[in-house]
DNA sequence: CAAGTATTAGTACCAGGTTATAAACTACTT
DNA sequence: AAGTAGTTTATAACCTGGTACTAATACTTG
């Protein structure tokens, strides 16, 4: 039982101990797998398993920078045209802290979150607000790819912008949307050809 | 400058710091107010905010425990009730890195990643993604509100659920939307791994 | 000035480790 | 049965980022 195999079987339920729960000290994952703590000091060395405050710490820091990666910045994603009032587009780059661990597939919002802040920007005012959008995801993106999000006014009626915002992926429609986006401050450079 | 008036700035000043990086030592932020380590204690037992660890260790399972149960890290914002291919409620701070800075005004992705993301868990599913959806914005909402999302399953299609989703603020409703999401990784909630 | 508050300094202690070293237990061979 | 290598356990010294507590000092204000 102390062979090599059992080492192997042993290293393979402390990865899935873990991963079920990362919140185990080597205390109770020794007690748990029936072997001296020494052992699984050494077990997670050569598992290039941190420890368990270093695991909290990676844990909190990627949900963290999650919240971050959707901050409220000017526009989410790089902007890399801007006619005020008319058109404009941005670049994201699709992160692993967007998609889902599992799929590696993007999690809707931020591609709304794209097309939302491009639309808003458009809207040549202090204070513009989106009232409503339409939107529609055609296609799955993933970690890795980058998302070109065209967006172009279609109407103006007073204070409301009507924006369309189509998002591509290698010349690839993802995403289109359709936002409603007021002026509240009043004062638009209200544009529309 | 060692007043009272001093000590609140101070409070402030540290709270702030926190709020904008979680991850920052005692002495680190002794440092940065230019104060002994153990006037920074006292603040934090003053303040009632636990030590590093702690925090990251909060942070870690504030997204990771649920997950047992259900897919929680997958939510923005704090689950507080989830029935699975029914309904469910989340609940969304507002926080400054929310809003737009002139306004005060939370912008409007942040609204529907709340409501996307609790749309998306309620389908028991490995693996469920937003097909469309129409979103409205009624009401703006502000720095400091706290927004309760309430999600519910309004039809089935084989593969397809419909979700509405209406948020409120202090019992108004302030967005609502409806959304298609689509169990990609099979009918019904069976699971494929 | 004295009093009271705010701050700093220092000590002992803790959890949950790391690193290094030595000893003990297997399994297997010769 | 003894030797040997691989595996496991034990032990001790040290580390970070704290808690809990006490004592001393600085600052402000009545």
């Amino acid at each position: 039982m102390k062979g090599s195999e059992g080492r192997k079987a042993r290293r393979k339920a402390l990865e899935e101990l873990l991963r079920r729960d990362p919140f185990l000290t080597d205390w109770q994952l020794a007690d748990q797998l029936g072997v001296s703590v020494a052992t699984i000091r050494l077990d997670r060395m050569a598992l290039a398993i941190p420890e368990l405050r270093e695991r909290a710490r990676i844990i909190a820091a990627g949900t963290y920078s999650e919240v971050k990666a959707l901050r409220g910045e000017e526009v989410i994603g790089d902007l890399v045209e801007l006619n005020l009032g008319r058109d404009g587009t941005s670049v994201l780059m699709v992160t692993d802290q967007m998609v889902f661990s599992r799929s590696q597939i993007m999690r809707g919002h931020h591609l709304f979150a794209q097309a939302n802040s491009l639309a808003v920007a458009l809207v040549d005012s202090d204070l513009a607000l989106t009232k409503t959008a339409q939107v529609s995801y055609r296609r799955p993106v993933k970690l890795g790819d980058r998302v070109m999000a065209k967006a172009a006014v279609t109407a103006v009626e007073g204070y409301r912008y009507q924006v369309q915002v189509n998002s591509f992926v290698r010349d690839e429609l993802v995403f289109s949307g359709e936002f409603v986006v007021v002026d509240v401050a009043g004062k638009g450079g209200a544009k529309v050809d």
